[in-house]
DNA sequence: CACTTTTTGATTTACGTACATCAAAAAAGC
DNA sequence: GCTTTTTTGATGTACGTAAATCAAAAAGTG
């Protein structure tokens, strides 16, 4: 049986109260008998029940995800992730709520998180908008001491006390690598279908992958970006007019949203050997890849994000660090043959981790 | 704040004692009182405080984890993963042991398990070894109500309750997918190494790796199977031959184990060009991906299989039916460029999920 | 020594649930 | 109407910890 606070108060010769004292760091007691008591926990092994503790406690963390509205496949599932773990976590005194804002506003995301912070909440989770507002919201909340994480897409010019998200330079250096071992050595200009320039994850994946690009030793040249503004109707307008001008064209490297419009051009154009490598794996991207019009898949696991975004929060609540090492988010790849099952829970296409 | 069965009690009219009946469903409540009760659980979405009800309960499930012993490192790094987890799981009343036994020995695993049965616990995980008196210790063990999980590799024969590890014929078809990707046209028959072809897992890799071989269009030629009993002396020694034996050779698919022994064998032969795909990402094999050796490494998450088979046995002593879906563990890919920092806790070459 | 201050002990209440006991009320049977 | 059975209420204890109170003991001060 496990030891309690009344079996070390017995091993160390003092009371109840005084082993509680030093469990809670109350003032009041000798450094000769904090001593006998950090001994008796060490020797015991006494591990506090953090759930008996929080119980008695009658704490709770109130948690705030704020994530974009839309029909970005990819958010949609971050928020199924969400609203999945919320049920998860009330056995950890934990309440989650979702706020949704307009895509890429940061007037309206600065505003969410001023929100929030006046909601006396413990900590904000948000898919951050690259702006100056955005940078004030959050460090506004860190002077309230509220914790906050930046979700899939990072601001680390702010305060912000975590980012819960990939590497995007590696993932962009991931499909780089893959698109040239793919491609081995056949001849021809690879295309880059992006939702904007301006939005912090797609550039580094772009300077990722261009970099692995001009590395291959071929040399092989990479057009100018296609910005399809994550719109699936205009991603398909660029991408058939790309394919119509370069015939000769070996890929397609498409590191936004938007793969709805790229998979049905790619189909309208029934182009095979042209290798394509897109990112998410969502409906279009899984139909995609099913079909082989697309190679691979790089992905982010929403869910993995959202667990690991929780814990973070939870622990700075208490004025702990995160294990870092331990929340890093890996690069997914996806082929044919690893596509796991799709999850009609959550609609990621994925299997989760639960 | 959350309903507690106070709130139940009062909204539903009647007394603490008649909601502890319905919800621990003890006699005595008539049909039309139930309804009542029931009525309020829905209306003010009450859920069961597990923490204080276990805490109440004074429950604990004890697990064991039968995992071979010796060197293979992923073994070594799956223990590591379940001692980290014992930590882990304190708070929701799960105590976690560890059994090491010989690899491969049938009759070692058999009779751990018949001790872990009469030890009285609530759930085992064990490493599958494929022979019929462990089919029997598993049927054992159901039969005296003890949950069952396969870990890693599975029993389909037996009456174990989930199998925590990855489709193994979907991964030896990932790893010819990758093969025929990366070698395009370039000529020449592939080898494979393999532990034993009495082992389920890796008769399975092998026949999806065939299959994808064969579909291949080209119908690349795949050489007698090399068996290297999982141990880097012998497989180096194989690897080495097999070389010398086949300049032409153009890959390697290393299914099983040591592969230390694989890597040292390329590194003395120097032969850039080889395309070389491994199983689990263990010190050698991320050696071999940085050093560009070898070309991508199948791996399935440690953590995730440990964790998943703490939620499964636990729920399944519970008299709960897991959600099959959630448990799915991925097949993961590596290549050189998507490869995570190491963890220095685990050993397991890998972020985890925590 | 008396005195103050600090440290420690003893005790109680609370968190939300489980479970047991016994009395009171309601329903059913005759 | 009465008894018998079933159903319900009231109450208490327990789980392991947190937090508060007040008294008792120990330490430090003059």
């Amino acid at each position: 049986m496990r030891p309690t606070v009344h079996d070390i108060a017995a091993s160390a010769g003092v009371s109840l109260a005084t082993v509680d004292r030093v469990l809670n760091a109350r003032p009041g007691v000798r450094a000769v008998t904090r001593a006998k008591v950090e001994a008796a926990i060490e020797r015991l092994g006494y591990v506090r029940d953090v759930a008996a503790a929080n119980l008695a406690k009658g704490r709770i963390y109130p948690l705030v995800f704020i994530i974009p509205e839309g029909e970005n496949p990819f958010m949609r599932g971050l928020e199924a992730e969400v609203r999945q773990a919320m049920d998860r976590v009330t056995f950890d005194r934990t309440s989650i709520s979702v706020v949704n804002v307009p895509p890429f506003d940061a007037h309206a995301l600065a505003a969410a998180i001023d929100a929030a912070v006046a909601g006396e909440v413990a900590g904000i989770a948000a898919v951050a908008v690259d702006a100056p507002e955005v940078v004030d919201a959050i460090d506004r909340a860190h002077a309230e001491g509220v914790a906050f994480v930046t979700l899939v897409s990072d601001l680390a010019s702010s305060r912000r006390d975590h980012f819960c998200g990939v590497d995007n330079v590696a993932a962009g250096r991931t499909a780089g690598s893959l698109m040239a071992r793919f491609l081995g050595d056949r001849e021809g200009p690879v295309a880059v279908l992006a939702g904007s320039m301006r939005v912090r994850d797609h550039s580094e994946r772009l300077s990722g992958f261009s970099a692995v690009m001009a590395e291959a030793g071929c040399g092989r040249h990479v057009l100018d970006v296609l910005e399809g503004q994550d719109d699936p109707v205009r991603a398909r307008a660029l991408v058939a007019r790309c394919l119509a001008e370069f015939p000769g064209l070996a890929g397609i490297y498409s590191l936004g949203a938007g793969n709805a419009g790229l998979v049905a051009a790619l189909e309208a154009a029934g182009r095979p050997g042209l290798c394509v490598i897109a990112h998410e794996l969502t409906p279009p991207t899984r139909a995609g890849l099913e079909s082989g019009i697309v190679d691979a898949v790089l992905h982010q696991d929403a869910g993995h994000e959202v667990r690991s975004a929780i814990r973070v929060l939870r622990a700075k609540a208490d004025g702990m660090k995160p294990v870092a090492a331990q929340e890093r988010i890996r690069i997914d790849i996806f082929i044919k043959e690893n596509l796991p099952p799709p999850d009609p829970e959550t609609g990621t296409a994925l299997a989760g981790e639960g």
